[in-house]
DNA sequence: GCAGCGCTGGAAAGCGCTTTCCCGCCACGC
DNA sequence: GCGTGGCGGGAAAGCGCTTTCCAGCGCTGC
């Protein structure tokens, strides 16, 4: 074993040519070779099995063909959606996709960026959602400053203010339009199930939708905090049911966590949507074909992977872009009329 | 911006000593060097920032920290939870994940395995179910002996005889213990909604699931074929009804695949378990929490990503091994007696 | 007929790191 | 006192590529 791998020195000896010759023929240059030399290399290049290193390559070329793609956790249907829409660009433009999880500490994220800056990685997507503590803010600030420094590009997802490209969900007004829909099905009292305090994202989510109900005239509703986990929802659906609140609406943070509420609402008897609605927000795909099916804030995530990672890899400009995305209320079975 | 990246030089340099002491300081060596000399690299280093470049470092040491995993869609539960085990594992080790996915082609496989023979990745963990179709399958072989002559392991997950390390579950036994366990609640006519003919895995547990029915004296199932998707179980389903079967019961392949046939199922106005039973295979987490809640074959996905990447990870000797993963039969509410 | 040009091919200088090899130094042992 | 090791430090040779620079050559244009 361990024959050791082909070069491109012996190509371009076998072949009978410079090594700048055989460099530019198979590694794409502006120069011209002549039909006849470039034949032999190649068909040379063939026969040996030659495959380039991409390491030398990247060193020559002060460049690598990697895009970092970082998430919290990529069993969560969200971030696995958006890494299919990263992974999807990338890939159709040559590129190598390194995932980093994080188990949504902060900290990770950070080491992430660092790694990602050692492997001269060419663009980054952020995709996990961030907190609004000052001291990771910083450190993370820090990192992405100097990964941009060294020519990288990094785009965020959902969250704004950190000077790179962002892909930005309409969090808050999502959680307007929805909870005038849900208004408007009758509702009047209403629990939300919010994501972690710091989190920017639940925090605009959970903003949107107390306005939405304050446009309606309805009182503001009980807030439950928890994870933006299934079992966060879960915990969180089971705090709401001891506090004996009376809302008849309860709208979760995220469509996980809005999975596990409805998992704590039925083992306490609860019907849903008869003894109380549900709504989440990001429309993950299997939650569609649960039952009830799960009335949310539909976001469209794999077009959002691919949208940051085209932001990313498009070269773009000095300016740091901000595309916005809609969020469509889908009304399903998880919610009734009141 | 682009203030060139900080190089070991620079900082060996800045330090006062030479560039062989920085390096030993700084990324390990089997030699010494004294307190004095690498306190004043150390710190030097953290004052400018220096990060190793990984390229370079690759290429001097021919070895690269990029471990590949390869899947076929990374928003499927299954090979999301497969890569959370993966990412888990080598994180923990240092190295870095490099995310294929090929959208269940062949020939992507393949692709991506070159890739990252041409970035010296030290692993690969080959998640996609493998075809039984030959040409395909000798090409795939082909890279993976390249792939290790190079100094690479590779470790399959649920196929064996590629000569790689395997973490194989247990698709036959499961299928049968299954079968079994449904004959018990005494159903006698079955359908069974089988993932792609050319799959390895959907043979498999066709065929256990088969041998299972036999053992309980009970008459073949009928199959529909159908792609391992929600969509192909949704189909499947569809064709299923359209047939008159009179099955009581019907395994689907994945639980994927059973999560689109519940939905056919539903549209059509089949209550489960009521009018039908229905099981899938896999245990994803999202189908324990969903109405009914799935009866399925329970495999320890993280779990045998983390396998796969302890096989590959751990220098390994030269055998292939083989490490069996069981399926454990979990009866929930979308199979009752009949 | 020759300067000038465009074009192709090759020699060689890096890219940033690791590692071998060598050198000087000190502590020993005889 | 000096030969021996052992050890810490530095010079330099790569690792496999890319790319600049230069040489040669066949053209064109005057």
């Amino acid at each position: 074993m361990s024959a050791r791998q082909v070069t491109l020195a012996e190509v371009a000896k076998q072949a009978g040519v410079s090594l700048a010759t055989a460099s530019r023929v198979l590694n794409g240059s502006t120069r011209q070779v002549s039909g006849d030399l470039s034949d032999r290399v190649l068909r040379t290049a063939e026969e040996l099995g030659y495959v380039p290193n991409a390491s030398a390559q990247a060193l020559a070329r002060n460049s690598s063909s990697l895009v970092g793609l970082v998430v919290h956790d990529i069993t969560d249907p969200y971030f696995s959606c958006i890494a299919a829409g990263v992974t999807r660009v990338a890939e159709a433009a040559g590129l190598v996709v390194v995932l980093g999880t994080t188990g949504r500490r902060p900290e990770r994220e950070v080491e992430l960026l660092s790694t990602l800056r050692a492997h001269r990685a060419r663009a980054v997507v952020l995709a996990g959602s961030r907190t609004t503590d000052r001291a990771s803010q910083a450190r993370l600030a820090a990192e992405i400053e100097a990964f941009s420094e060294q020519g990288g590009r990094v785009a965020c997802v959902s969250q704004a203010k950190l000077g790179t490209d962002t892909v930005v969900p309409g969090n808050r007004a999502g959680g307007r339009a929805l909870a005038r829909a849900l208004a408007e099905l009758g509702h009047k009292r209403f629990a939300v199930l919010g994501g972690p305090t710091e989190l920017v994202v639940a925090r605009d989510r959970l903003a949107g939708f107390k306005a939405g109900l304050a446009d309606a005239g309805i009182a503001p509703p009980v807030v439950v905090h928890g994870s933006f986990t299934r079992d966060g929802g879960y915990e969180a659906a089971l705090e709401l049911l001891a506090s004996k609140s009376r809302a008849t609406c309860v709208f979760a943070a995220t469509d996980v966590m809005a999975m596990g509420a409805m998992a704590a609402l039925r083992e306490r008897g609860v019907r849903v949507p008869e003894d109380m609605s549900i709504a989440g927000f990001d429309d993950i795909p299997t939650l569609r074909d649960t039952v009830p099916a799960l009335s949310t804030v539909r976001l469209p995530l794999e077009r959002m992977g691919e949208i940051a990672a085209g932001l990313v890899l498009d070269g773009g400009g000095d300016e740091a872009r901000t595309v916005r995305v809609a969020g469509e209320v889908v009304l399903r079975a998880s919610t009734a009329h009141n």
